[in-house]
DNA sequence: GTTTGACTTTGACTTTCTTTGACCTTGCAA
DNA sequence: TTGCAAGGTCAAAGAAAGTCAAAGTCAAAC
């Protein structure tokens, strides 16, 4: 087994345990022997919002790397949605799919409302047409993750 | 727990005793054995406008440090804050305004949540780090303005 | 057997947050 | 009006984490 699952199984095993893994980077790089960046690798390979985790970082003294996983209650059909979405969403589909989640109760009207605030293109036409949709997607997916909570 | 984290908890606790909290910086600084600088760290660190808070002080004999929440008195508060925010927004400061408007009550949970779903940098990383915060403004923005009732 | 491409490993460099200390300014009172 | 008792400012050093690109590995495709 090579380093990148060693240290994704310690992370799954401390999730398990605890529901979260809070870790110090250069500390755990330390004991497994390996350099600091590698931990960044196997977070950004294996722990992403697409695979249903959510990470949080602090730099300086006292620094640490925030692994949690969201728990899928209804959040099945949301993570469907979200997985569905791919790396590009225009604004008339994001639409379409908030006004699904809404109609199936996935989401509330808080939630729809700001998802729409959020999908119009106002929000991205300072950037060049080609990456809005993928700026837009981001945000969504983000957004909809928050939700299964 | 870092020194600044425990001599902000410190205030945190003062502030939800009374209200308020008024602190001799040297006489705080040589209880907690650090220099007493590190306590006008931990001020403007955390005890910002944007996080709802004011700060008085006074030096000489008798000197102090008083720390108070900001109260909120009309509804206005809402739009002062789109206002405040300029046309880019780092993460740190977006997240502060979202905490300080949510105990405000002017925002409830699910839109807090929201909010800061979108002000992640995970949502920017794919733009040069110079435009990250224009958009970010922008979409908080459109948000927030969304929650005008 | 070679090439290709995805995934991994490594390390130099950057950015952010914290701690520390030297020096500055202000208010009060003798 | 001068001296002490506060608090204020700033920059340097330290402590973490983040980024990026080059190099390595390995298996599938040719």
């Amino acid at each position: 087994m090579n380093l990148s699952n060693v240290i994704a199984q310690m992370i799954y095993d401390m999730l398990t345990e605890s529901g979260e893994a809070e870790i110090q980077r250069n500390t755990l790089a330390e004991n497994l022997g390996c350099v600091p960046s590698q931990i960044n690798y196997v977070i950004s390979s294996r722990f992403t919002p697409e695979r249903g985790y959510s990470v949080e970082s602090r730099r300086g003294g006292g620094g640490y790397i925030r692994i949690t996983r969201i728990s899928c209650e209804n959040g099945a059909m949301l993570m469907h949605v979200i997985n569905s979405i791919g790396d590009s969403l225009d604004e008339n589909t994001c639409r379409a799919h908030i006004r699904n989640l809404l109609y199936q109760k996935l989401l509330n009207e808080d939630e729809a409302r700001l998802l729409l605030a959020a999908s119009g293109e106002g929000c991205y036409r300072q950037l060049p047409p080609q990456i809005r949709g993928r700026v837009r997607a981001t945000v969504i997916k983000q957004m909809l993750l928050s939700c299964q909570k």
